[in-house]
DNA sequence: GCATATAGTTGCATGATACAATCAACTACT
DNA sequence: AGTAGTTGATTGTATCATGCAACTATATGC
């Protein structure tokens, strides 16, 4: 039986983070930290094209909602939609180089941001931290 | 100098993480766990009474959204609002016995989540968990 | 070939948020 | 005391991300 308390310390943490982090880009200025943008364009360089419905359920998203997500992302011209040969409603898109140039932007940008965050930590935390960080998020997908 | 891949690393699973937990009960019935309420509660029991503009400080959202989440969280009777006896612009709330029992509710369906998320966590790394969160959220506050 | 399923888009409603304008009360300074 | 400026709070307005539902077009199964 886990320790209740814990739990509950851990949940409390884990909602102000979220609020907080949610909190990207106080009303900056120009380049806003688009975590859509970056998150999508991630996943297309880290694991190759996807259509919409893939990438939905990767983020636990309506598919309606990415596929105003990578429409916007196409315009901007970051990514190229392929037509899926075999299936002709199917399509997926693949990053191209101004995407992966955006990818380099934003990441800095936000990387940035952690480094300074983070800046005391030691590498033994980062790891621990960086493991139980995805371990929760890959239980989160089994849900 | 921090390992660049690894802060991407915690920076992805970060994102990756408030995009899920944002997916709060998903589509569930009634009892919205409605995480404002939540943490503006929880504030209120464990910090004291506070103002809106404290209140928006702590959670580093602008007074008119907090102004606006107060109202609701005083129409639904967990919160007295208590006028400052030195000025009379301001007021502050105080939890009261209907929003602590709303309090253990939302609380409880929170835990219960987590408690099969983390079902598989030994204690150490529970620990490990909560104590990096916390070292986190704090470093936060200070930026 | 018709019925059903599926990929994707678009219309609509909602909720959370920020910013700006406003109000009322306080503070300072002369 | 009077005026100017400041500050706590509320409210109007706009925006953005999101989900659900309706719809289109294509596939698939019988």
């Amino acid at each position: 039986m886990l320790d209740r308390n814990k739990l509950t310390e851990i949940e409390v943490e884990l909602a102000k983070l979220v609020r907080r982090a949610n909190f990207v880009s106080p009303g900056k200025d120009q380049r806003i930290v688009d975590r859509s943008t970056y998150l999508l364009l991630l996943q297309l360089k880290e694991h190759g094209p996807a259509g919409v419905k893939a990438l939905a359920q990767e983020f636990r998203l309506d598919v309606s909602t990415v596929s105003r997500q990578m429409a916007v992302i196409e315009k901007k011209g970051y990514v190229r939609r392929i037509a899926d040969p075999t299936d002709g409603r199917a399509s997926s898109f693949q990053i191209n180089e101004a995407g992966l140039q955006e990818l380099e932007l934003i990441g800095q940008a936000r990387v940035e941001r952690y480094s300074r965050l983070l800046k005391d930590w030691t590498p033994e935390e980062l790891d621990t931290f960086a493991e139980l960080l995805g371990r929760l998020n890959r239980t989160y997908v089994d849900e």
